[in-house]
DNA sequence: CCTTTTTATCGTAAATCGACGATAGACGAT
DNA sequence: ATCGTCTATCGTCGATTTACGATAAAAAGG
């Protein structure tokens, strides 16, 4: 039993919000990586902003280091093992039907 | 730019609840994957756990199979290839920092 | 010291989520 | 046709999330 589920929910969660992807597709992209640069980037408030920074920070994703009155902030690619762990045990199975054969559809 | 922000963000949404993993472990590793079976392993209420199931299913991570009066409930793991994919660009940069050296921490 | 710049926090309002019981619908069996 | 079983939907409630403006805190520079 590797990682918990509520570990694993509490990174896929800090993932669901488009806002806090563009923040990483940012981060990756981008060699000057400080707080009022996203804030452009994004287009949201501010304090918005810097919630969504927080909760990226809370879940391990980025670390922001203080340069000056800015923070510098950077990604931190491991913290999502436990996500990208589980998501390739789902794929392990190939394709085997649980059910017997000789059902209707659904979706 | 292969995966919306907002595609990923909705797989990623219907990942980040410890039920939602919960029961994608549980048809990882059960034969018989009929919905009663899903209500008593995870402990929550029917009206809870078949919502947690549209949530799956809506977000394409599940497929639900008329059999009788059950619904089989199969993975559909190529579902989460926009996430996954995702996730393997952000490791892509092995490490170089994004700041001029000499920085205080913080987390 | 005071000002400027940058980030974090507070308070608040709207929206969404998670859980439940109750109810409705679908299907096989009697 | 009716009954029993299984699943989906509805209505509701409390908790959480998202967003904003306003304000505070920290640090560099004049």
């Amino acid at each position: 039993m590797p990682y918990s589920d509520n570990e694993i929910a509490e990174l896929a969660k800090a993932l669901a919000h488009p806002a806090r992807l563009r923040i990483l597709r940012l981060l990756l992209s981008t060699p000057g990586c400080m707080g009022g640069d996203i804030v452009d980037a994004v287009g949201l408030a501010q304090s918005t902003v810097s919630e969504h920074l927080r909760i990226l920070r809370a879940a391990g994703i980025i670390t922001g280091e203080i340069d000056g009155p800015r923070v510098c902030y950077a990604l931190n690619p491991s913290s999502l093992i436990p996500l990208t762990t589980f998501v390739a045990t789902l794929k392990s199975p190939p394709g085997d039907a649980c059910c017997v054969p000789g059902q209707k559809e659904t979706t």
